[in-house]
Formats: structure tokens, sequence, C-alpha cells
DNA sequence: TAGTGGTCTAGACCACGTG
DNA sequence: ACGTGGTCTAGACCACTAT
């Protein structure tokens, strides 16, 4: 992979310019006048410059598409994390050891690192290390569920199981899943409460390949949320969602489980969860009771 | 000015900044003589590492407070734009100088406007220069209107306002403003309407200081987006804003200039806006009906 | 051709957290 | 004291845009 920037491949292109570059030896190119320095010898360093430079031994093959390094970087580090080389609270080398590792130096790892940071895939700690971010931690918790009280703390409430089955994919939902209707899925039905007052509705799709052996005793079991049970026993995460926010009147379905009058006000939200590689891997419809909770969320 | 990272100084007043960096000069310091050593001297270099770097000359006592020379330097560019020395829609100057403006490296610099432009503050455009955001862009239109269509393109609705006036601030408006109840404020109140439908009422509060002199009729007249105009004639750009979102029931006049039944489930956005140096500067309550539109929202 | 942002490297020092 | 991420510098080359 890494068809480095440079390389080869590039020369193609309008750039060919340096061309030979590369190779370092006597000076192929007087250019770089660096001259300067005396004692220090700059050394090899004129490689190609940036890119190519030292890159990864790594294999080769220049494909046709390249892009900057620390984005190769970034993809061969998102890719030991989606094999599970390094887990969900676990430390992930020290950029020094990955800088080696791909034979980059540790500014590039850095960048590299930084964005898959601001991605909330991985969390930098000064003085400790960077970590794999997990479901576990406070803080990520309630990235994935944006209903505040309007007095108190934001809390996790308690989860009562209606249903977990497998079937097969209605066509709506195959569809948002990108699988075949028909396909096998597990619907999850429950209910969430706050502060003894049922407050959430939520109707859940899982992609069946991924959640084999779910069953609604293990749902009840499990303590905390849903989504550090899915990474910690099935080894999927979920990274990123998007949400569709609609007010709805309460049917009575909904009425009945949630306490309100039939045609009463709810929030309905309806997700797409994806994990790495932008796969969907859930689809959500809850439905929120808003009286004494509200979504919060922040525009920038 | 800029108070160094290390510096003793700058410290309190934030004010004088300008004058002395800029002065190009005289060298208010001393120090950097740092000559180009001879090739890699080390050793004069080694001043007080990173921060102080070259920078300021001073150093030395790192005093109580004192942040990164880049949340330095960010924060005087932060200013200008507040103050308007770049305008929205302008080029700011180069990244080469800037770093000489601040005396600092362009990697400093650079790693500060990383930042505005992760907030949005400015966008990079590669061969071009960095540019101050406005609201007129179609990129920046919608991060502020997430009503999406079911079917077609976000697009902007047409805007009938059924009022607009001064007034003195509610309690709970001033609390939200940060200002005093009594306090002058510009109330607005109109409805938005896409493909022919009414789909918005929108009730809004603005900070009367900023905003002497609108009137219905600059906002009639007025075509595209109303941060657009808030920002080319009142001086007062939206930079974020913080959204409490609920469903709730149509009351007789929503349900009247919605054209829905009395109790339709109606999304409810209340949203507080603010700018630079995060002053809140507006409050609006909007109500959506969400039939043939949903908020959109990415969780990531 | 010139200028601007984008990528990459190399090395130094700082601040934090832990033994 | 040591290791890790965080900050800063300096210089080189690349890619895009406009002239």
């Amino acid at each position: 992979m890494s068809s480095l920037p440079t390389s080869l491949t590039g020369a193609a292109t309008p750039g060919a310019q340096e061309s030979g570059a590369a190779t370092p030896g006597a000076g192929t190119q007087p250019l770089s006048p660096p001259a300067p320095a005396p004692a220090a010898a700059p050394q090899a360093a004129p490689q190609t410059g940036a890119a190519s430079g030292s890159a990864p031994g790594l294999q080769s093959v220049p494909s046709p598409t390249f892009s900057p390094l620390y984005q190769q970087i970034k993809a061969l580090i998102t890719r030991s994390l989606q094999s599970g080389e390094w887990k969900p609270g676990e430390m992930i080398p020290s950029e020094m050891e990955l800088a080696s590792r791909y034979k980059v130096s540790q500014g590039t790892v850095r960048k590299a690192i930084d964005e898959l940071a601001a991605e909330n895939l991985v969390a930098r700690r000064q003085g400790k290390g960077t970590f794999v971010t997990t479901h576990h931690e406070d803080v990520v918790k309630f990235r994935f569920l944006r209903l505040v009280p309007d007095e108190g703390e934001p809390h996790y409430g308690a989860s009562r199981v209606l249903e977990c089955k497998r079937l097969r994919a209605p066509a709506e939902i195959a569809r948002l899943l990108d699988i075949r209707t028909g396909d096998s899925v597990v619907q999850i039905r429950r209910v969430l409460t706050f502060s003894g007052e049922s407050t959430v509705l939520d109707e859940i799709w899982l992609l069946g390949a991924n959640f084999k052996g779910l069953t609604a005793e293990k749902l009840t079991e499990w303590k905390g949320p849903m989504y550090a049970l899915f990474e910690a026993e099935f080894g999927t995460r979920m990274i990123r969602a998007s949400e569709k926010i609609r007010a709805v009147p309460a049917d009575e379905t909904a009425a009945e489980l949630l306490s309100v009058p039939v045609g009463a006000p709810l929030l309905s939200v309806e997700r797409v969860s994806y994990t790495y590689g932008d796969r969907p891997v859930e689809v959500r419809r809850g439905l929120y009771v808003t009286t004494r909770h509200y979504y919060q969320n922040d525009l920038s």
C-alpha cells in the first residue's frame, strides 16, 4: 500500500521533476543547496523531500491512487484497531514505536493519530499514552445518548427488554443496513426508564451476521450501555451515527408502554450506526418522551 | 503583547499586543541573537526550549498562567477577526506573513489556524489562502439550518416576517442572554415556507445593543439567510449555537400559522447562539412541522 | 512563474504521570 | 528518573491556483 506520494508514480504525472531524486547517494541532484551544513553532514536527509523518504519498506506497488503518507499510516492504524490488535481501553504503541514500525517520522505518526483522535477512535492522555476509546467510558457514553433531564445530571436509566429475536430483514431496514431483503437481522425492543419514568421506547435492528448469540437474557443481565456490550461481547464498535428527528403522535403501543395519552407528541429518532469502514450495522428507531428531558445538540 | 508563553509580561493586559510584536525594527528585545549559529550549534538554541524558543526572547520563570504559544497566536488572530481587521469572505494574511508578524515559526501559526479552521472561523483553500468564513456561503448556511426535506435538496425557503419590535427582556430571555431583566432586546416573529408549505414558526430575541436599527422592512427586503444579514449589516457573527429539542403539541397560534391541527406534534427547537468570546447574542424558539421534513443530526 | 497551503522530516525541550 | 504525549522550530519539497 503505501504507494508513496512521490514514488515513481507521482513522477509520471506532471511532477516528473525530481524523478530520480530519491536516490540519495552521490548527489544526484545538486539542487538542494543545502550546503551550509559544514560540520553536521545533513546527510542523506534530502531524500525526496518529504514524501517518499524513508517510508515503509513494505510493499511497493505504487498503485494508481495515492494519498498523503500520514493518511496511509492512519489507515494502517485503523486496520489494527479494527482487527483487534489493540482492544478498546488498551494503549496503543507510542508515537516513537509506531514511527519506527512504519518507518516514518514521529511527526507523521502524530498527524495520523491526531485525526484518529478527532474522530474519537482513540484518545490521547498526556504522560500516559494513546488509548483505544471504549463505550465504557463516561465521556463516550453520552456521545450517543443525547437525552438530558431538565433537572439533574445526565444518567443512564434502567433498560427493560421487551423482545429480542432473529428475523428476516424487511425491505426498508435492509436498505438502510446495506444488505438484502430477507437477510438475517436481530430485532430488539426495549424501554428505558429514568427516575422511575418510562422515557424511551427503542426498536433496534442489528446485522444478523455480527450478533450471533445475542439473547434477551444477555441484554437483561448487562448493566450499562448497550454499545459497551456490543463492543465487549461481539467485537462490533459503533463509531458514528446519523439521526433523523421528528415530532410524532404516540400510537397505542407507544402510549401504553410510555404511559402517555394516545396522540401525545413524542420525539422520533431514527438512527443508523456505523462501524469501521463506514459500514452500517444498526438501525434504531427511538420514541422519546420529552416532557422532563430534552435532546441536546450543539451546532458549530 | 502576546504575553508570550513564558514571558512574564503579557499576562495581564491583553491590549497592547500589536504594537510591540509588529514592530520589526528595533528589536524590542535583544535576545534574538541567535544568529544562525554555525551549522548545527545545538547550543544557543536551547533557550527555554520550545515555548520561548525564538519567539520573544524573554523567558525565564514561567509565571502562574500561560498557555502554549499557538494558543496565544490563535487568540490574537481571533481578536483581529472580531475587530473586523479581516472581514467575512476576505483572505487573511498568509501563514508566512503572520509568522513574521508575530515572530513565531510558520508551524506555530499553522497550528493556530488549524484550530480556527476546525471551529469554522476560517477556511483554508489550497493554493489560494485562508479565508474568513461567512454565512453567505452555501456550505456554512446549512450548519445552522438542520431541517432537511424528505425529498429533494435542502434549500432556503421564503421568510414572512410577522413582527419585529424592541422590548424589555423577560426574565427567562435575559437569563439566557446573560443580561438583566428589562434590558433592551429585539423580538422577531416569522414563518418560513418551503415549497409553499408553512414549515417553521420562529420567535427570536436579539441583544438590543447589537441590533440597533433592525426593522421588519430590512428583514423583509433581505433575501438569504438571516445570519448573513446580521453579519453584513450589524457586524455580529454567529459562531456556534446550542439547541434543546423536544416534541410539543401545537397551540392555537402555531396551529393557525402553520396550518396544522391544534395539538399536532411539532418539533420545538430552543437555540442560544453565540459570537466571539462565547457571548450569547440570540435566543430563538422554533416550531417545526416535521411531516415532510426532518431534523438531521450526526453523532460522532 | 510566483505565491499559498499541504506534507514530511529531524531534533530539542516541556509538562505530565509513574515508578 | 524515565517514558509519553505536547509544543516549537527550521527547512525542503509537493500540489494547487492564478498571472
